[in-house]
DNA sequence: TTGGTTGCAAATCGTTTGCATCCCG
DNA sequence: CGGGATGCAAACGATTTGCAACCAA
């Protein structure tokens, strides 16, 4: 767990308050909805409410701190702490706790101009999603 | 546009209904929202509800007539229909207008049993999605 | 001090459900 | 005719917003 993200917060202005603290914190290798970090900060016998809980996660995502995923078949949003280096396109993500695991590997930039040029597409990005269980959760 | 949809829906023990008609209609090709099919109907002047159209959207899904689709970032849910040949995993999604095409390519399956060797994870299944302008939205 | 932050309550949006009526088979 | 299909209105769950009190800088 890195201890930077003060920085980051003062960085892009924003106060570093406890609720953002703990909402940072437990979002911490994983992809949470805004329920599970109630959950998560009720656990923790914070006060919290969900006005925010969405508050915080908005402006995480609006200043690059998280990103929002939405799963399959889950109308709901997940948010996760963005990781700078791979941008999330490519990831492992846990069909049971939600764990997510960025990708360094992408076997996909190689057939973007093949498909660019058959399907006339002027393509702007890609992502690239892995579904399983991780160690713990095929138990 | 292929015409045996009439087929399919007797086939599930749907009746072929106006509705069902046109909602199946206004989705080939499109990954559409239940409020992009309401509007579309609108056109049509047809007296059409919400209840409605979810409720066919719905049994479309359940009788693998149509794919349910998260797009991150917007939190409401799009419907296609299936293609049962490659299921949908990989796709080529416009996202100004929201075509869809299938791909054939899938560059990932040779990487899979890599990634479960290095993470540990179990994979299930993957996604891939290529995001970008058709040829019309180019313009 | 002061503007950003939080709690609380109400509003909003996408989606679902109960019920009476309607119509395909 | 009978059961599924539809319209209408109300309910629901996730998320957003207005406003007053609060607190980090």
């Amino acid at each position: 767990m890195n201890e930077c993200h003060k920085n980051f917060f003062h960085e892009k202005g924003l106060k570093n308050t406890p609720m953002r603290d703990r909402v940072y914190h437990v979002l911490f290798n994983k992809a949470l909805t805004a329920d599970d970090v109630f959950d998560e900060l009720k656990k923790e016998n914070l006060k919290i409410v969900f006005s925010t809980i969405y508050r915080i996660l908005e402006q995480f995502s609006e200043n690059g701190i998280t990103d929002r995923l939405f799963l399959d078949n889950e109308n709901k949003t997940r948010y996760q702490i963005k990781d700078d280096h791979i941008g999330h396109a490519h990831q492992l993500i846990c069909t049971k706790c939600h764990q997510v695991v960025a990708l360094t590997t992408c076997p996909v930039e190689s057939i973007t101009s093949e498909i660019q040029s058959t399907t006339k597409f002027k393509i702007q990005y890609h992502q690239l999603r892995f579904y399983g269980l991780c160690q713990d959760c095929q138990a």
